[in-house]
DNA sequence: GTTGAATTACGAAAAAAGTCGTAGAAAAAT
DNA sequence: ATTTTTCTACGACTTTTTTCGTAATTCAAC
């Protein structure tokens, strides 16, 4: 439930979710600093995406204290969900096991991740 | 082997190329029919693109005809390995594990799809 | 209480993606 | 041999996304 109508983010916005998503609710100096670590952006350019963000719903803020505090709206399970939907779409013709086959093969996995998704597969085998 | 250096296909392209795979080698004509039964576009629209498209080097065509045909210069299967391993940095953090149960969790799957899958990761603990 | 640093608001420009109209060439139909 | 249809080329316009500069405001330091 929730967040319908919700546009999908773009690859920009995607970023500064990740980061509230990792560090919980942070002025946009904080979300800046981080995107910063990786790639090069001005604040003011941060401040713009997360203002447009907070029009779009995708984030709300706390204005309490002049340096204000900005929160994810919508959940990373959520998002990523929906946006694996669309991809799957997209690029798999809407076949998500096409693109589970593709996903083991082409990445690396450890033992333990792959038992994992046995043990996953294997109880959807006996719920159906 | 073969394509690097192609930029990755923005959506609207990759409609085009996924009519190219399907079809094979075949005319903007065609290609805007195919596209038009899903979604409205005009044909100078897809013309356009599929020009643009040649100039990247996603596509090669044959002009010996007025109607030129065009053909998808890079494979499906190595577009949608590279959208993938993309899409997995941007969404999941790099955890191809995390989409691939995501996915399974999500999307329908009959039966012999889950023991396809299963029958893969047996494979590829044997081989590690 | 003035100066300086940090912050927000806002507009605007640049870049990327998508859309289409028109002109002219080539082929087909009459 | 005209007319009509079909196609390509190409420029221009729109929309969306990304980027940033500047001005106004607030707070802190001096």
């Amino acid at each position: 439930m929730s967040n319908k109508l919700i546009p999908k983010p773009t690859e920009s916005e995607l970023e500064i979710l990740k980061v509230l998503w990792e560090h919980g609710p942070s002025s946009v100096r904080f979300v800046n600093d981080e995107i910063n670590k990786r790639k090069e952006t001005g604040y003011t350019t941060t401040l713009k995406f997360m203002q447009i963000m907070l029009e779009k719903n995708l984030l709300t803020r706390n204005t309490d204290n002049r340096s204000h505090i900005y929160e994810a709206a919508i959940s990373q399970e959520e998002t990523q969900r929906d946006l694996l939907g669309k991809f799957v779409d997209n690029v798999f013709g809407g076949s998500a096991m096409h693109l589970v086959m593709q996903a083991l093969g082409d990445h690396e996995a450890s033992k333990e991740e792959l038992d994992q998704i046995k043990a996953l597969i294997e109880k959807m085998e006996k719920n159906s």
